[in-house]
DNA sequence: CTGTTAGCGCCTTCAA
DNA sequence: TTGAAGGCGCTAACAG
């Protein structure tokens, strides 16, 4: 059926060891014979079987990733940037979608395990034991978190946003542009980024001596889902009673505070002229938005190629030597991108 | 290390094939032993290794779906519906992506099939040969693609959107609230879904007796990738020179809407009242929008759910008999979503 | 019903 | 520098 190394072995009248070690550039093999070989593999489109590899022990080039589902975009382009640095390197990235549920998160990290991976990406659920994720690092398998800072009650290896940081961010420059009377909106199911964020608003905002006050909007609770036309109608009816009190609105993110815009818009109150508007990830509608938004972006293709290299560097040195050293623990950076929805400076 | 058939199999004294045959419920095996090792590998902590299993020939219950990147929403949402209902399944799904490169649609294809997959979800390339897919449809390896329809030059078990009839509802539509004079927006780049939007919307324009323009606006082709702001800039451009000889554009996607709606603002020229705006996709910022758009929606979590059960379907009567029977080809219906962007009537 | 015996395709000792 | 042999964990005959 397939080409396997014994087929190449008898074509080339020498035994499948050989074939073997000649494939995979042995020493011990002779460049004369290591030649022939490899040309006859070409010649019958040898395809190693990985499954075979890894049987044996070897490493498997396939790395798997546990994250949340697609619908953020900001996850998105992490988990493109993740898989195409990956796979410049010859690995292939075995993706698997767990939104948000601690048992699915087991069960996934179990299956993905059954395949022999050589590593493992994770974006940890927001909670739970993480039975199966903290075994594998105890037993120091190589593994990378996403945000795993703050939401996991060990260290691991970890690539995380300064939610914190951007949270201030935000507040400043709402604050640097004059105004004085914040609401920082979100939903109000619990979420450890969104507590950073709130968190770092709040400093921002004692630092800087403005009003400020947390509103949170009941989205109707399907998990972590934000139901979009409910939130829509529940900020509109927010902003009716309560727009007066405010001349600036921080979201936790850029979907919220697009519908924020709309519900400003449709009772008339102009952004960012009486009201100026904030949001958070820099998602591309922010840019083509009638009304351009303000926002915090995430370095996110950085973080998927930070999260790459940090796990490639654990595999191969699991290779090596058992080496037991310090987390890497990486936390970058947000930064602020200006633009209409908090453009024009207004005088009290 | 890990525990086996074989740890099992001493501890249960009895043999390795024995506790394989109880693990996978043969009907050859009595109910107590049967029930005593499964309990054992429970107590054990028993997890089958799938290379092995896949490597005698058994199903790795694994599927292999390539698909261009992430970065559209749309496919996002297919791309999760099928994940869900194939893990529903207990099928793993393994992505790789491919931003339309011939070339690299072969490799991943190898790289999928070196890890046994059970079979493949693959969305077409638009142009190159698509010789590894050719070669394993030939030999009637389970394949579902989507829209493969019309970009490839062989037959396959393929679900689709229609995206002709997609076309024309757009035109239909803006001739349905009384607009004459419609353009078509849409990028430079060939490719074969937008090709038939322009064709169907083109056979309605002439149906219903209205002036039609096809636009096409350069967005610098960098591969497919539309470069956002060039985009907008090429719009406002387009729009302060010509727009006084439209009443309506439709265009090939949201994003180009929004742009387009964008541009139109910054012009002073309001929406729908001089000019309507109808898009394509129904991505989440077209009902966010401050002016929400009117679009067409693609059934995309359906299309994802069909691809799945189709797939399924295929891997079980592969492993029953080798029927050769007619490929299966399944076209859905694009749905009219009317919302502000066409939304009031303009009498000319 | 259960045990025995071969492999699947590959890597890795150990000899030669 | 190469060959021979064993085994990774599992399934699938074939016996008994």
């Amino acid at each position: 059926m397939a080409v396997t190394t014994v087929t190449i072995a008898e074509i080339a009248k020498t035994t499948q060891a050989t074939v073997s070690r000649a494939l995979r550039d042995d020493p011990s093999i002779s460049p004369k014979t290591r030649q022939r070989i490899k040309r006859l593999a070409e010649e019958l489109g040898y395809r190693p079987n990985l499954l075979a590899r890894g049987l044996v022990g070897g490493d498997t080039y396939t790395i798997g990733m546990i994250t949340t589902g697609l619908d953020v975009e900001v996850h998105s382009v992490k988990i493109t940037a993740f898989e195409e640095s990956a796979r410049n390197k010859g690995y292939l990235t075995i993706t698997a979608f767990n939104p948000n549920e601690p048992g699915l998160e087991d069960k996934l990290i179990i299956r993905l395990l059954q395949r022999s991976v050589d590593g493992f990406v994770i974006y940890p659920a927001e909670h739970g034991e993480h039975k199966e994720l903290r075994a594998l690092v105890e037993k120091n398998f190589p593994i990378v978190t996403f945000n795993g800072d703050g939401r996991l009650d060990f260290q691991t290896n970890d690539v995380s946003l300064d939610y914190y940081e951007g949270g201030k961010i935000q507040i400043e420059h709402l604050s640097a542009i004059g105004r004085k009377r914040i609401a920082y909106i979100y939903p109000v199911f619990s979420c450890y980024t969104i507590d950073q964020r709130v968190s770092g608003a709040k400093e921002a905002a004692h630092n800087a001596g403005v009003d400020f006050e947390l509103i949170q909007i009941d989205t109707g609770n399907s998990g972590q889902r934000v139901q979009t036309e409910l939130a829509y109608e529940k900020l509109r009816e927010f902003f009716r009673k309560n727009a007066s009190r405010f001349d600036a609105i921080a979201c936790h993110n850029d979907l919220f505070a697009l519908s924020a815009i709309r519900a400003l818009h449709q009772l008339g109150i102009k952004v960012p002229d009486y009201i100026a508007v904030i949001g958070f990830d820099n998602i591309s509608a922010s840019e083509f938005s009638m009304l351009t938004i303000s926002t915090i972006s995430q370095p996110a293709e950085q973080m998927g190629l930070v999260a790459f290299q940090t796990l490639e560097a654990l595999v191969k040195e699991k290779n090596s030597r058992e080496s037991e050293h310090e987390f890497i623990r990486v936390k970058l950076k947000p930064e602020l991108v200006v633009r209409e929805s908090t453009g024009r400076i207004v005088d009290c």
